[in-house]
DNA sequence: ACGTTATAGTTCAATGATTGAACCTACTGC
DNA sequence: GCAGTAGGTTCAATCATTGAACTATAACGT
């Protein structure tokens, strides 16, 4: 998969990074999202190699993300969904999708566009507080040393500029 | 930076991770957010291989997303800063963060706490619709064809689904 | 004047990941 | 009994990533 594993850092967003990091996983997921549930479609879709291919499913199956059914017997034959945690990354991909409109957006128009069923609306999604529900902007963020902060690769340097920035 | 190029793909969410989609990018991007802003530093946090930070660096100053600034001459001395367009990216990475935080937790408990300013409360991110409010789960959303998807490498098979399902 | 330290990189060989194309296996439908 | 479908494997060639050593410029201490 690659060289440097994140699995080891003390970070989690390394370590949803170890799970949905790579290249092709996002779309892999956004695939299997809108239908597209079986190896075939998956690959012809995407234009990905078939062998990395089954290694990524592989490895999102190990994650958590997705799961591999069989949706018949003689032949057996295999699909792909989300699973509960695969369902919550959705939105972050949408997010994703969001920000890539606006500052990266193709000159043909969006390919896809997403419709919020519960109003009926063009979907625009915004990252919110849950507590407060106002919209999180990054300078509207502290960070501050947690339990798990360490000496390890990942947040070396950072836990001791935030154990710092903390005192003072 | 790898074999195929997602710039090509009438698909936003592709071209999002064309610019930030690579293994380090997400870390490097959260390192400067949080005042990890010189070569140095993100190398030795990261323990990346410093050639591949330079070409990731540059890759983030060609995609608009950070810049590189001279904080003082004699000698020249630069440090990284995010654009705009880094900073709108910084809550899907803490919503990411989450997502990590929920279903890959590391055993020692989360290294950084992040804190939202405005309500003095731990951070908890959600995806919500700015049209109606709501928290947007996966379920919530359908996804239509849009002027731009057509028969290219990326939405291909997708985009031939969609337009069945839409006259269905 | 001299060596040490700091910062932001570059260069290079070795190793590992990705690609594309061809192949495999079990079964169906004709 | 032969083409077609589905979900993969296998393999060589190419490309990306790693890790370590090196460079350049200048301040600082003695």
């Amino acid at each position: 998969m690659k060289k440097v594993s994140f699995a080891e850092m003390r970070c989690s967003l390394a370590r949803s990074l170890e799970i949905i990091g790579d290249w092709w996983s996002p779309l892999i997921i956004r695939d299997i999202y809108l239908g597209l549930v079986r190896f075939d479609d998956i690959a012809l879709n995407l234009g990905i190699s078939r062998n990395l291919l089954t290694l990524r499913l592989r490895h999102l199956v190990e994650g958590g993300v997705i799961k591999r059914t069989a949706y018949q017997k003689r032949p057996v034959r295999f699909d792909y969904q989300l699973t509960e945690a695969g369902e919550e990354l959705v939105p972050i991909l949408l997010a994703l999708t969001a920000w890539g409109d606006h500052w990266a957006q193709p000159e043909e128009g969006q390919p896809i566009r997403f419709l919020h069923k519960p109003c009926g609306c063009k979907l625009m999604p915004k990252i919110t507080c849950s507590a407060c529900g106002k919209t999180v902007a990054a300078s509207d963020v502290t960070a501050l040393p947690g339990p798990g902060g360490a000496a390890r690769a990942g947040t070396m340097v950072l836990a001791k500029r935030l154990a710092q920035a903390a005192r003072a």
